[in-house]
DNA sequence: GCGAATCAATACGCGAGCGTATGGATTGGG
DNA sequence: CCCAATCCATACGCTCGCGTATTGATTCGC
């Protein structure tokens, strides 16, 4: 059945971006505190013994995790929008990006209840600035001028953060769809110009 | 110099209130996690001997504190805006408070942070929820059908708690005044019907 | 002013996590 | 095949916070 040749299950033994992946999921589970050495270490089936290798320490660790973490989120957000050249059809798919896609934003979010930490706080000013100048960028495309767009991207994104905050956090009764496809509809009539 | 039969500075002695009231006070500054029985002793001056007779354990505590908190929250909220008379003025001034005050909304953004957290979580959907219905009325007064002054609450509410996380966890550049004002207005102007 | 209630200090035991040290196992290159 | 590099386990010491137990100090009611 397996060619005689491969181990089939014995111990895959762990590379320094396992350990990171593995504090990410952490993250987006039960947040950035929850990233701890020997938990951690339980959860992917080794003692810290292994971590010590491959990280000086906890703090170092949150760095590669939250590094490995911008790097993909540089890489999918242009990504996804990439494509559409209307610009008021593009802020429109953000939204709906936004919100169909909660799960995906669960580290996100995590990341915005640690921002008083201090590795994390560099890493989201560098989100957040880029993410502003995106959605600033668009509203200009629409025909907003530059402050009124500053100011719309501001609210717009604050929006983004509150909803995320409240629809992931709040353990609520999880909007219906169709409830939600309505509530869309409403965001952007009263946020997109036109 | 001393009225003699006033003691001046010997040792106050502790109420359960006024651990509470610690309590909230760390929160404000440091997040609820940082609600600690010792550390919490040594900020009051006291050890945790002291503690233990006031309450059964840090949960309790943490119970007590967000009891007050909530109290006062219903008290207060009402107090600022129940003057006016005017829907319209009444939601520019909400939101005049909501800009203003961020220091005091301080509580209020940790609270958000730890809404995972099975003491915090039922406070925060009560005062969420009643929070809500009071933006839904509002926008119901000033002429918006059911189901629009609903989801306009769930952005104006979304866009609050959104501006709260960024500008007092973000520990940003502190907007300045103009510009702030200026935001403001748009907001206003984007969110206020008329 | 005296006993009883109230408030506080000290001293434990416990568990969880960090980081270190050291030896054992596995893998790859010659 | 064997040495060396790589990866991991075990055991240890340390800190910090929770909760308990016991005794000591204050304050209140009478």
């Amino acid at each position: 059945m397996n060619a005689p040749s491969k181990k089939v299950d014995k111990a895959p033994r762990l590379s320094a971006n396992d350990w990171a992946q593995g504090a990410l999921d952490l993250i987006a589970e039960q947040g950035v505190a929850a990233v701890a050495v020997e938990p951690l270490a339980r959860r992917l089936g080794v003692t810290k013994g292994s971590f010590y290798w491959h990280f000086p320490s906890r703090e170092a660790l949150l760095r590669a995790a939250l590094e490995r973490w911008e790097q993909r989120e540089l890489e999918e957000v242009f990504a996804q929008l990439e494509g559409i050249e209307d610009p008021r059809s593009r802020l429109e798919q953000l939204f709906r990006l936004v919100g169909t896609q909660t799960a995906s934003h669960a580290i996100y979010s995590e990341l915005l209840k640690a921002m008083d930490h201090a590795v994390v706080q560099p890493v989201m000013q560098r989100v957040s600035a880029r993410r502003m100048d995106w959605l600033t960028l668009a509203y200009r495309q629409v025909g907003l001028p530059r402050i009124e767009a500053q100011h719309r991207a501001r609210l717009t994104y604050a929006a983004y953060v509150g909803f995320l905050q409240l629809s992931l956090q709040l353990g609520q009764p999880r909007m219906r769809h169709e409830e939600f496809d309505e509530y869309l509809a409403h965001v952007m009539s009263t946020l997109i110009p036109g």
